[in-house]
DNA sequence: TGCGCTTTTCAACATGTGTTGAATTATGAA
DNA sequence: TTCATAATTCAACACATGTTGAAAAGCGCA
């Protein structure tokens, strides 16, 4: 039997590399679209070969397997993540040395606010317009195949909760925030709550929250950051002891 | 060629009805187990019969498809959770008929806070220990086959928002929370806070939380609660305007 | 006992998956 | 030009999945 014995000359089946090498960064852009759309596991190798216009042996070339794909999507993702708060941290510590913690900015915000504000923010910038990267984090937590989670989570959560923790405590310190939090946990809350009103309210929005998805979660934003600073402020109307 | 030259005459390959008739809620029982353990869409229907203990094709029979069993089963969990806020509700209803909404119970909690504060346990005692549940809910937000969870958030979830609200808004009424919150808002917070917390805390304790999960998720609870509530009530001390 | 209906199983189909080994082409240095 | 090596593709494997049509077994009633 012949091989070359081809019935359609037209095409030129071509073997071996295109023309333009393609850059792993590149691969992994269209791995985080496939997951971003279709989930870690519905999201095939298949699929992310076709985005990226190549063929799925590819990426076995470039990567051990599917796992690796997506630990490294999450920390080229979380490697953004803590320079932007420690900007900002360092940026409320100069500033507590000059000005008085009770000193308000232009938008009538203490040095504490707008810092803890411009925590939220960075977040939002991080997360909001990347469902896909949510979507991942979500689906590894739920799913059984935890994906190396646990480990990307607390080599680059961990720093970034401290981040935020320290900043707390200091508001602890200079008496705006009550002594009582927990700082971890706090810092949970304050993070976690504002990311899951992203995946949630589109699900809720026009039935019940009568609102449309983007100026819900504009509302939301500021909802709960203002519910949380007056959680978290030192009034004098203290709830009873034995809470 | 003869089809009964059977070489295992010992075997007593038995098609038909097992003795004992298998029930419908038996089957769903088997999948909430198998889709805790697996995810929903790695919790094959293969692995439910499995854990049933019967033919694949048995939940053919009993149910259209695989979403149809992830509907049947969320109609089921969900069920129940209405009627229990409904009882709190009541009961604060009738309790500030004859109380003022600041004395105290031997909690030292005040009607409403008593109130919400059951709220949330009822929260916790739905999901608290039904890993399961709360992993298909997850898996259902992120994955791109909502199957239909939509339109079953809207049905059940709607009635339990609307109880917690309710309750949130004569609060406002007595003076005991601040006007400026949004009700659907501040529920969902509330109540997703919490449920987050329990998903996320075991993926932290140890390392990140310096504490066992169980105790971790305990004093999560009173601290979220804490929280929760200096952040919704009507302190003299306010935040600025240009928040 | 015999019959009809309900419940359960068997066997298979079509499809999609992660992964691999060998073949092929491009590239860059000698 | 030659040739080793890097980059890419092809074809296939082994396996799992949701689903279905038909066969089998049990059950209740006459």
């Amino acid at each position: 039997m012949l091989k070359s014995a081809v019935t359609k000359p037209s095409e030129r089946p071509s073997r071996g590399p295109k023309p333009i090498k393609i850059d792993p960064s590149d691969l992994l852009d269209a791995a985080q679209t496939v997951f971003a759309r279709d989930g870690l596991e519905d999201g095939s190798i298949r699929a992310i070969a076709r985005e990226a216009g190549c063929d799925p042996s590819l990426l076995y070339y470039h990567f051990e397997n599917k796992e690796a794909i997506f630990l490294a999507i999450l920390e080229r993702k979380f490697g953004l993540l803590i320079p932007g708060l420690e900007g900002i941290a360092d940026e409320y510590t100069s500033r507590i040395k000059i000005l008085a913690p009770t000193s308000t900015n232009r938008n009538g915000r203490t040095p504490l606010q707008e810092a803890l504000w411009q925590f939220l923010m960075v977040f939002r910038n991080h997360v909001k317009d990347d469902l896909g990267f949510r979507h991942m984090i979500r689906w590894s937590v739920a799913s059984t195949k935890k994906f190396g989670l646990e480990e990307i989570m607390f080599t680059y959560l961990s720093p970034a909760m401290q981040i935020i923790s320290s900043t707390l405590n200091s508001g602890i310190k200079t008496g705006e925030l009550r002594k009582d939090i927990n700082l971890a946990m706090t810092t949970f809350f304050f993070v976690r709550t504002y990311i899951d009103v992203l995946d949630f309210f589109p699900l809720f929005t026009g039935r019940l929250i009568q609102m449309q998805p983007e100026e819900a979660i504009d509302l939301a934003e500021v909802q709960w950051f203002k519910l949380f600073w007056a959680g978290i402020s030192n009034t004098p109307k203290n709830l009873g002891e034995k809470l």
